[in-house]
DNA sequence: CCGTATCCAATAAGATACTG
DNA sequence: CAGTATCTTATTGGATACGG
């Protein structure tokens, strides 16, 4: 049964002192990582982590939100009647979990056998946006982006080189863009042509806006695969 | 068999673009990521990994090591002759995994549940050095350290607020603290008495080593657990 | 619609014994 | 020492059914 598991849980443990093993005994479980990832944005219903999750399987999503409450990264709220809905919020300290994330997808970008064309959550792209801003392009850039992906409302604000993004109206947004977070990772990271983006407001500030973020370079694949 | 299982694996990909996501199917099988940190400070064998990896078993180390030798994370060197051995090494990408390491072991370090007294390795305990040190505390501080731990030998070199540490010969260190990794890290950060430690050399220059490296805080147990 | 629980098949992990 | 082979157990994922 599912609290005997909780309660009497860490069986595998790795027995290690060392701070990196405790934290993949705390998010090391399929998935969990993953999980954290779509609650940076705010918090999510079990069906929005289900959707964004392509491939994993209910069960397996109830475990993992039961086990990361469990664990204190994230909490699920109960919103009053007239919403009558549960939500996943990350804890604080979860939210701290997105440098490993980001380092993790910083490292891996690098890996000849990306595929980035596979799909792509809104999150996902956004977060990516935190994780490879070019500071110095960004420096000369001023302005704030918005994004209608998958039927919601993100922005992005770009000044003196840093960015913000959320979720939330792009009301206000010099520039809004509507399309899916494939296609806009497709120009922004891919190169694709921009013209495949649909824009209202300041296109010249948007088509400047898709400049801003540089993956690091691949790994010849020399090196790395025998 | 298992050539096979290498060639038609992924089946259980994430099937998402997220960078993320791919670093997780590289390195995100268990033991994946504590195998790699085991090769921060150089090659090591079969058996050396077997030891400073508790709990791990011959089988899983063994696919393991194929799976990232495959992935381009190591290389499987057979040493000649002489010694007429074979080692595993981190390739220069497999290295760059350590802000990953960094990371979530800084991370998961906050948690009101770590415990600090299990068994710890002594590639964890020196690489500790380098994610925990207190660069302002370090500014003052000149000096070699050479440590014996577990019948090897390793050094850290501090100078400018900056670390290197590696194995390798104590000779020339200022100091030299012959202990195990375990009573190392309770003297470091565990408070525990600097006289538990076996000093020859400059004994007050290692005593001020000791004091250079911080935890983060804990997170407030309320916060985190429910 | 929002989850949870249950059942089942496929993998992965763990323990142990064994071979060159 | 350096792994393999084999067997057992645990976890995962998919399907489906069930309660609010």
């Amino acid at each position: 049964m599912q609290l005997e598991k909780l309660t009497e849980s860490r069986k595998r443990a790795y027995d290690d002192a060392c701070g990196t093993a405790h934290g993949l005994e705390l998010i090391g479980d399929r998935w969990a990582l993953l999980v954290l990832r779509e609650l940076l944005l705010g918090p999510r219903r079990f069906s929005d982590l289900k959707t964004d999750l392509p491939g994993i399987s209910a069960n397996v999503l109830t475990q993992r939100l039961a086990e990361l409450e469990e664990r204190g990264l994230l909490r699920r709220t109960r919103l009053p009647p007239p919403a009558a809905r549960e939500v996943y919020e990350a804890t604080p300290w979860g939210l701290e979990v997105e440098p490993v994330i980001q380092a993790l997808g910083r490292w891996a970008a690098r890996s000849p056998r990306h595929d980035a064309t596979l799909p792509l959550s809104p999150v996902s792209i956004l977060t990516s946006f935190r994780t490879m801003i070019d500071e110095d392009r960004a420096k000369g850039f001023d302005g704030r982006i918005g994004f209608r992906l998958k039927g919601a409302e993100y922005f992005a604000r770009v000044r003196k080189g840093r960015i913000r993004v959320g979720r939330g109206p792009v009301e206000g947004c010099d520039a809004v863009i509507t399309t899916t977070p494939e296609e806009l990772a497709a120009v922004v990271y891919g190169g694709a042509p921009f013209e495949m983006l649909e824009v209202e407001g300041d296109e010249a500030l948007a088509r400047r806006f898709v400049t801003l973020f540089v993956l690091p370079p691949k790994v010849e694949a020399a090196a790395s695969l025998p």
